[in-house]
DNA sequence: AAATTATATATCACTGTGATATATTTCAAA
DNA sequence: TTTGAAATATATCACAGTGATATATAATTT
């Protein structure tokens, strides 16, 4: 009927490694996640309530003296169980919608020399996440004594697919170009 | 506030191209941009209504006996303009949410082997793919007499995009499997 | 002292998705 | 031949996801 719920499996992801708050989730997600998955406060909290009627999930209400009092969470047997069978499914086919060649598609109206400006700017910003994949590798690297070995992989694959997807946008935004140019002859 | 409304544009590319009803844009969207942009009945209608009431499009009521009376949407000029200055509009950054990264990034428990199989199933469709991306391309270049030269070469673009895109692919679960065996040794 | 950043939760309006409902024609297989 | 599947055509629902905004206060910086 409707779109699956898959920030459910992200917060119980969270939860699985530590306890903590809509917010203290949000923050994980912005410095670890951020690169190909995002949250948002608008879902944390619905989803976090949904997640405690369905017993996936436990609050525990931290009072504090003078901010709103923090709503912890924590993950319990039957959330842990769903997050593992979850992780053994299949991922389901991702449509995706490309708002940049969406926009391609239809610019046979626009000239040329305007088309060809605006690849540069894309393999600029390709060139750009390299080097910041490079940077999360090398951070990840750096800290490999303190990481779980299986995860060490993992996150590194995941930073793999990064700089695999970036350097073929910048492949392709040079052969675009190139067959543009030859097009102004 | 929220999300901004791309379809619209997916629609105006359309009826740029032609005039038709909700379904025969449907079936358009479906024979040639589906690899990057999907619409759904639930969407195209509303949007064209919304449409109409902003003087982007016209409606024109055909009647047919038997089936259901056919709404005939073309595109105006102010429609024409609404396009044109979208296309020059540089992309919005798009975070995407990538499941399977998702998936992988939280799997430290699962079994290695289980997680080299998913790998190679993986890896296996984005072969599938890059077969697709070729008949694709072919054909696209058997009728390329037809097609406007300008077009021809933004077409080939987009294809380009999901072979180089296929490729990466499966150099990154070949790496990935490698690494997964080194841990098991 | 003032301004900014960080902590913390909640809600709104909107976009996007996929299933389902409804109804008829046309064509092919049993 | 009739049964049924596929194509034509529009409409609607419930839910998922987004990003801005509202509301408060503490800590830190300027």
């Amino acid at each position: 009927m409707a779109k699956k719920n898959k920030t459910k499996y992200a917060l119980l992801g969270v939860l699985n490694t530590m306890s903590g708050s809509g917010y203290d989730i949000k923050k994980f997600c912005d410095s670890s996640i951020r690169y190909f998955w995002n949250e948002n406060y608008g879902h944390i909290y619905p989803v976090l309530q949904k997640m405690e009627e369905e017993e996936l999930v436990t609050k525990h209400v931290e009072q504090t003296d003078g901010r709103p009092s923090k709503n912890v969470y924590s993950i319990t047997a039957k959330g842990r169980a769903e997050l593992d069978n979850w992780l053994l499914m299949p991922v389901e086919p991702e449509h995706g919608r490309s708002e940049l060649l969406l926009k391609i598609f239809w610019s046979k109206n626009v000239p040329v020399e305007v088309l060809i400006e605006k690849f540069m700017q894309i393999k600029e910003v390709s060139e750009e996440m390299l080097v910041q994949y490079a940077q999360i590798e090398n951070d990840l690297k750096a800290h490999k004594d303190e990481i779980d070995k299986m995860n060490l992989v993992l996150w590194i694959s995941t930073v793999n697919y990064g700089k695999h997807d970036s350097e073929a946008k910048i492949k392709w935004c040079e052969e675009t170009i190139k067959s543009l140019e030859e097009i102004e002859d």
